[in-house]
DNA sequence: TGCAAGGTTGCAGTCTGTGCAACTTTGTGG
DNA sequence: CCACAAAGTTGCACAGACTGCAACCTTGCA
């Protein structure tokens, strides 16, 4: 019987998430500098051999980065109506992502806050974009029919669109206005040529 | 006497080009990975623990960071007409950049090359960015005399147009169309609210 | 000329990250 | 039910990045 997904992916699911879980938790309590892999790796039960089998290095565990979640919302861009302009559906997208599931907003929001107070994690939090990016590109490439690299438009709006989302969800700190509002406030202006406010 | 910029200071921004043109050197030549702190070093004519004195990690030697050159190209916009659109004063300065010194472009359009082909590099190649964006940030909260961090606005006309100059950077590859034309077709869809092409 | 400030170096040590080979667990087919 | 293949985990040895510290050298100035 081959089950729809078997004992050792879930298996491998749970590691992930239990090591990346591990290492957030205890970068926001002591600092990402101050913990290591070892650190890591008896929290999530683990051997620290194995922290690096799922993620190349030891910022990428704290992040958390997975590289299905580019995909996915790659995805629900493409299924937004045909008819919306580009910067539409990926504005759409990003809501999608903001109004989601609320622990993995909760997670989310705790790693920007990390991020914040830790600049050191900035290039690699930055780096996780990537993966989004390309995702993000092949899909605009085929909603607008146009070549992803031959093209300067579809990784142009998919550029400036996560530039005006990171920029919202820096805005949106703990305890200030809602992400949504960042989004739409930044998302209009975007839209509008990036003309200054009167 | 004390000469306007002292024997001193001049030797440290020697040595400090020396450490990061050696560097880009050999990173050019055998790859990023396949070169250590050492090599820099010795091709630098300067003791490994001397490299980490003016640059953090290998990589930030490699791409040759100087936060001097952030703070030029934000008083460089602060110079632009006080009539110019934001937009339109950040794309000068972009312009200005592509259309200094020879040498100074040269060096910059290998490292571009080299972040393209060598991923890796990436993450601290963007990071290197967040300088430039803080001054930008600074220069355009006083010419529009908003808030840098309370507005929204400063921060999000910066970082959409640093992404769009990378995107033409990175379109303007070695051999492909000129930058300046990349550039100028970035930003005439930005400042257009990147409606798709017809 | 002599001294204080600042820059360079070597050293010892910690930690990240990798290749490899043994070991364990899961899935499958006889 | 049992063997066997595939895949995952671990330990080990090791290269190399990076840091703190203390000694040493050079520059700027009185």
């Amino acid at each position: 019987m081959s089950p729809v997904v078997g004992l050792r992916e879930r298996k491998k699911a749970d590691t992930r998430v239990a090591i990346s879980r591990a290492a957030l938790r205890l970068a926001v309590e002591h600092g990402p500098d101050s913990i290591t892999v070892d650190d890591i790796a008896a929290a999530a039960d683990v051997s620290p051999r194995t922290v690096f089998n799922y993620f190349a290095t030891k910022e990428e565990a704290i992040l958390g980065f997975d590289p299905n979640r580019s995909l996915e919302v790659g995805q629900s861009v493409l299924e937004r109506p045909a008819r919306e302009l580009p910067l539409t559906a990926l504005r759409a997208a990003f809501v999608d992502i903001a109004t989601g599931v609320p622990e993995v907003a909760e997670i989310s929001r705790a790693r920007v806050d990390l991020v914040r107070r830790h600049p050191q994690l900035h290039p690699s939090y930055v780096a996780g974009y990537a993966a989004l990016e390309n995702a993000l590109v092949d899909a605009i490439a085929r909603r607008t029919g146009l070549d992803a690299e031959g093209s300067l438009y579809p990784r142009l709006v998919v550029s400036t669109a996560i530039a005006t989302f990171r920029v919202a969800l820096d805005r949106a700190g703990p305890g200030k206005s809602s992400l949504i509002a960042a989004i739409d406030e930044a998302f209009d202006a975007l839209a509008g040529g990036l003309r200054p406010p009167r």
